[in-house]
DNA sequence: ACCTGAACACCGTTCAAGT
DNA sequence: ACCTGAACACCGTTCAAGT
């Protein structure tokens, strides 16, 4: 069960997304390819699978920055967020990739959907209990924070960028977010903004 | 040749990605398998050929709103790129989805990069005439611009979400990019801007 | 010269036969 | 009860045989 999941990344790393065949997991894995399918119905649930334990992994990650958040500054908010992500996305790029990869191959509304609803819900309710500002409009601003954020990591993946212009990214896509935050968020009154 | 082109389009739109056989894409363009292999050496051949077709489209139509824009004030230049992307991804959604989707099932780093640095060159040459401001880094901002734009629209596929919501998050996706050209760029000495 | 489609290697999935 | 792996349907690709 687990032998199976390391032998998917393994094959996956091994071998490239093309070569990764039922026959080719269970042969590593030691065991037949009919008891795998004792355990995955098919292929795609096998991959759905091991892709949900890395998404669990980065999604607890990502929960956990939103949390330990609360209460601060929008902006200081939007830094814990980006870094956290791009931390997360950042070690490991190998397996990370190929991942990746292998969800968008693989087409899985169904996960991405679990997964974007996770992050939204986290994302919203960090922003909702920002100190210094409120959002007309929260989802509408989750949303976006969320869609520049994945959408600069993935442009990110796709020029393999160097360690040093992901760097740079990463400070600009800052900039962009909480730009954007303060264009959006209307001042609090009452109590000020705690420094970060 | 273009009855290929056009049984492709066809059977993915009738059948599915997973459906999308050489087999039945020969049937449907009324020429044997063998056939069709004269034209393209394998089946990834074909469906990079029909997505250059695609994407030549949206590419010309994105160049022509860069050079339409040269001149104007760096926030007009944004609404023009933005309101024109927006435009040719939304027209004729279910073809754009299908092939969007064949895209990521297909893995081209070669059409990727082709259409990025397009859409980069583009973009680039059109900030860097900016009549208000200028950017310290140019390639940068432009990076920038690019990820915030497919990366809100990709998620907007993802999510099939609905018209209005499209058009809400078009109207914000250009607040967070002219906020964010405003965070980075420098207001140009001399003639000022000129308005829309 | 150009087209055809049976044949081949390989894939995901199943299930009769073994233990 | 549980595992095995030959067998099956279907895929992409080829190439001897037809015109």
């Amino acid at each position: 069960m687990d032998a199976i999941f390391e032998a998917t990344i393994q094959v996956l790393l091994a071998e490239g997304a093309s070569r990764l065949t039922t026959t080719r997991v269970s042969e590593r894995a030691g065991v037949s390819v009919g008891t795998m399918y004792q355990y995955f119905p098919n292929k795609r649930a096998l991959l759905f699978a091991v892709l949900s334990r890395h998404t669990d992994e980065v999604l607890d990650k990502i929960e956990g920055a939103c949390r330990a958040s609360a209460g601060l500054a929008a902006a200081d908010m939007v830094q814990n967020l980006l870094a956290t992500y791009i931390e997360v996305k950042t070690s490991d790029p190998e397996t990370s990739i190929a991942l990746y990869r292998v969800a968008t191959e693989l087409d899985v509304p169904e996960l991405m959907g679990k997964v974007g609803a996770r992050i939204t819900e986290a994302i919203e309710a960090m922003l909702a209990g920002a100190a210094d500002m409120e959002f007309e409009d929260v989802p509408l601003v989750t949303n976006m924070v969320r869609a520049a954020m994945t959408g600069v990591t993935r442009t990110v993946f796709e020029q393999n960028a160097s360690h040093a212009l992901i760097r740079k990214l990463h400070m600009e896509l800052l900039v962009m977010c909480q730009s954007y935050v303060q264009a959006v968020g209307v001042a609090r009154k009452g109590r000020p903004a705690r420094a970060a």
